[in-house]
DNA sequence: TGGAGATATGAACATATGTTCATATATCTG
DNA sequence: CAGATATATGAACATATGTTCATATCTCCA
């Protein structure tokens, strides 16, 4: 069992997670590397959304950003957060599945 | 890259997961199968307030119900998602203990 | 240096969400 | 059946959160 601490740290990268725009940016950002306004274009997001939600996944550590000239590019952090969400695809793909044979 | 609907649909688990009272719910029914009584008192919250966030974890198949007698036993519906919160917490200790080792 | 491109940030706002309180429903037992 | 125990549900409320708009900051190049 988690201490109190790690609960509510956990429940947080959960919380960052938990969001559709938030979980597209990362499965953008999984699939390539990609920077702030190829993901607004690729989402169909406005910047400034996608900028104030990189921000939140930054500090969580679950993006990294590194700038190249004028544009930061942004890429998992953590491949145990991004494997977790590769799991979270697969686990949902078989539930829908299974749903479908009944 | 998951459809747009599955895309949804996994968001939507883990923001269940991303609240502090839901995962220690799901904690604690993971330790060991409580029903609803029992795990008001664990986490010091009402019977109400754990009530309404158990009927949304069912609804999400991330616990079952099993009635015996007056009393509502709830577990881990999905070993799936049950080990994704293992692995997190994993996660999270060795986040923490590299942050201590710098 | 100044302007353009790219990103970040702050304030404001509407809505979603967690919690509480009161009450309904279900199950057992006398 | 009546009462007690256990759980579920609905309404109300305060707060958190996602989004937008406007604007600031940073970086490069003419």
């Amino acid at each position: 069992m988690p201490s109190e601490d790690q609960t509510i740290e956990i429940a947080e990268m959960f919380r960052l997670m938990g969001d559709a725009t938030r979980l597209r940016i990362i499965l953008a950002c999984r699939e390539k590397q990609a920077f702030v306004n190829e993901l607004a274009a690729r989402l169909g997001s406005s910047q400034s959304l996608i900028s104030h939600h990189l921000r939140l996944l930054r500090a969580a550590r679950i993006l990294k950003a590194e700038r190249h000239g004028k544009q930061v590019f942004y890429s998992p952090a953590d491949e145990h957060i991004s494997s977790m969400i590769a799991d979270m695809v697969h686990h949902v793909g078989e539930t829908v599945a299974e749903a479908a044979d009944v």
